[in-house]
DNA sequence: TCTTGACTTAGAGCGCGCTCGAACCCGTAG
DNA sequence: CTACGGGTTCGAGCGCGCTCTAAGTCAAGA
C-alpha cells in the first residue's frame, strides 16, 4: 500500500503520515525500489489506536513513549499497561468533568428557555397573564 | 478587587486576564484613579462559565461570539440559547466518543493483563501449568 | 525619602500539532 | 517523447491560546 492509499484509508493526510514517521509515532516504513513507502495493512490498526489516544487528549510526547515501548517489543508490556491505565484514569476524570459541564449548560439553557417563555407571556392576551413562570396549556 | 486578587480567585494569571480583556472575552474593566483595573466579584461567575466552555473544548472564537451577544444584552437570548444548545450537542457527542475510547482502552489493558498472567504461569511450578488463560485460584 | 511590589501598555515569543511549499524523482498513458 | 499524477526530502510557516519581557507608573510601609 502506498502512502496515498494509506492516507485515504486512515483519514490522515500523506503529510501527516510522513510527519508521524519523522517523529517516531509510526515505525519507519519499508520503501519499494522507487524509494516510495510501502505499507502493510496492519499499520491501520496502529493508526486507529493512535487516533483513540489522540481523541482522548493524550499529547504526542506520551504517545511517543508508548510507541517506543511498542517498538522495543516483548518485555515492555508492564510499562505499556501502566501507561494506558494512567491514561484511562485521566480520561475517566475528563468524562466526569464534561458531564459536570453538561449539567451547567443544561441549567444555563433552561434559563434562556424561561426568558423565552416570559417573552411569550408578555405577548399573550391579558387573560393569560399570570405572574411567574408557567407552561403553555 | 485588583487584577492580582482576581487572578488568585479565578485561577487565571493576570496576564491571561488582560489577554482575555484585550480580545473581548472579558468586558473592559473599570479602572481606579491609578488606572488599575478594579473588578466586581460578579466577574468571577462569568470567568467560571468561560472555564466551562473552555473545558468542553469551545474555541475562543466561539466564546467571543457568545460574549459579544452577552454584551449586547437583552434581545440576544434566543441566539445565545441556540449557541449553547449546539455546543451541548457537540459535548454530548464528545462524551460518547470518549466512552467508546474507554472501552478500547479497557480491551487493550485486558490484553496486557493476560500477557502478565501468562508470564506468571511460566514462572509457576509445573503442577500449576495448565494450557491457556486462567485466573489464579 | 526611599524601596518594594503590584500594577500599566505594547508587542514579541513559545509549545503544540500539524500543514504546506519547493525542488526533485518516478512510472505509466497517450 | 512527453506530460501527468503520484511519490520523495527538507525545512519553513501557521493557527491556537496563551506567556512573557520591557519600560514605565503608582501607593504604601520602613
Amino acid at each position: 500500500m502506498k502512502i496515498g492509499d494509506l492516507a485515504r484509508r486512515s483519514g490522515l493526510t500523506a503529510h501527516t503520515i510522513r510527519y508521524y514517521e519523522r517523529i517516531g509515532l509510526l515505525p519507519y516504513a519499508d520503501r519499494n525500489q522507487s524509494r516510495h513507502r510501502d505499507y502493510d495493512a496492519s499499520i491501520l490498526t496502529w493508526i486507529e489506536f493512535l487516533g483513540r489516544l489522540k481523541t482522548t487528549g493524550m499529547p504526542i510526547r506520551d504517545m511517543l513513549r508508548y510507541a517506543a515501548l511498542r517498538e522495543e517489543g516483548a518485555g515492555t508490556e508492564a510499562e505499556r499497561r501502566a501507561l494506558l491505565e494512567q491514561h484511562r484514569e485521566r480520561v475517566r476524570a475528563q468524562v466526569d468533568e464534561l458531564n459536570a459541564c453538561l449539567l451547567v449548560l443544561d441549567t444555563k439553557i433552561d434559563g434562556y428557555v424561561e426568558t423565552e417563555q416570559r417573552k411569550n407571556d408578555d405577548d399573550a392576551p391579558v387573560q393569560n397573564r399570570i405572574r411567574g413562570r408557567r407552561k403553555p396549556a
